[in-house]
DNA sequence: CTGCATCCGCCTCGATACTG
DNA sequence: CAGTATCGAGGCGGATGCAG
């Protein structure tokens, strides 16, 4: 028990910041947190491969540090979840950052790879490129696997929320490998339509500007129009 | 020799982005590299706690996966050195982003903790609120330890910079490790000049500026005016 | 002397089994 | 369902060796 915890003793906030979250499986267990609370055994589900000692260790020591809480999610003690607090909310701009970094280091999926479709989530709100919104006042829906969410833009400012939209400008229904492949630029979405793993409906000039919106090469598409 | 790099088997960008920089120590090689090229010994003199063998480990990967770069610093092969590369480059924001929201867990210092003066150079970089920049084109000299550079404000937009400032509008000098704390408010500036570790020249109005870009309380020495 | 490679003890990690 | 206990494997840390 005396055993301490490892750390860089390093007098900098980079590697103070990392003593916290720099540990394996740390930034994961956060990304996991970023779409609301989420239950012991969700978080172990969709972190194949991580210890459940692990787990709870990471947890109580994110709770020590005020980046996670343990929460009441409803009612009387039924079921307990973790959610981040304010300062764990505040790793979002760079964890989001990051993600959009690692895109490029996506490569070919491996069968034993593991893919959740609320990744896609957080991969639309890393691709947003907010230089790129038009006065156009529209929402977009996305339909990855058994999840929906929705891009809304509005007053010069596009963000992202779960749930589907209510009056969608396109609906795009999609599988999740497919739709991290499209956004790592590995899968135009004109190829991926043309084999049939990705759907899009509504107005073709709204599906270019949601391209635009998220960096992606709409060029065969807009052709094809 | 076969024992395969341990990574995380998830499609997700934050996942694969983990692969590669999400080791133990490599995000602070990252960071040495952040003030331009360093030399293989240099890093291991600023990394106390690394392994030699680490170090080139992380630097073979590194520059495997196109983040760093091996250089002929000059001259026919005298000495190696390494830089980033443009992708490394693009891990500035957030490695900048995590150092700022570090500072709130480093504590009170230890004596065997390691502190250098350039890392201060990367604090100020972070610390910077382009939003609290007013109209008045001035530059600020920092010295730490035997660390020099400043901050230049002009046409509205802040900027860091290694070396002197060729018209200061205030000059601080101050060892690497007060000028830690006062990143991390565990000391004011004013503190830190009344106990002579901190030594502020130029005019007042300046100072004050100064430390409202940077978020520091300056409340005190605006007091004591 | 710098830039690594090799070796070895230890501690973290990952998987399974077990308990409230 | 939500963790705790246990143990083998392997990444890490420190010392040392060696080549250019």
């Amino acid at each position: 028990m005396t055993t301490t915890k490892r750390n860089y003793h390093q007098y900098c906030g980079l590697a103070s910041g990392l003593d916290v979250i720099g540990e394996r499986w740390t930034l994961l267990v956060v990304r996991e947190l970023m779409m609301g609370p989420r239950h012991y055994g969700e978080l172990l589900a969709d972190l194949p491969g991580m210890g459940t000692n692990l787990l709870a260790d990471r947890l109580k020591f994110l709770t020590e540090q005020d980046v996670v809480r343990r929460v009441d999610v409803k009612g009387t003690g039924s079921r307990l979840a973790y959610e981040l607090t304010e300062r764990g909310a505040r790793l979002r701009p760079f964890v989001l950052g990051l993600a959009r970094w690692g895109l490029d280091f996506v490569g070919e999926i491996h069968p034993d790879d593991t893919v959740r479709p609320h990744w896609g989530f957080l991969a639309v709100e890393s691709m947003l490129r907010q230089e790129a919104v038009t006065d156009h006042e529209e929402q977009y829906e996305f339909r990855v696997d058994d999840e929906v969410f929705r891009i809304e833009v509005s007053g010069g400012q596009a963000k992202t929320a779960r749930g589907p939209a209510s009056e969608p400008a396109t609906v795009a229904k999609v599988d999740s490998a497919t739709f991290v492949q499209i956004g790592a630029k590995r899968l135009t979405p004109l190829t991926a339509m043309l084999t049939g793993r990705l759907t899009l409906d509504g107005e073709v000039e709204a599906v270019l500007r949601c391209c635009d919106l998220l960096g992606l090469d709409a060029g065969d598409y807009a052709a094809g129009r």
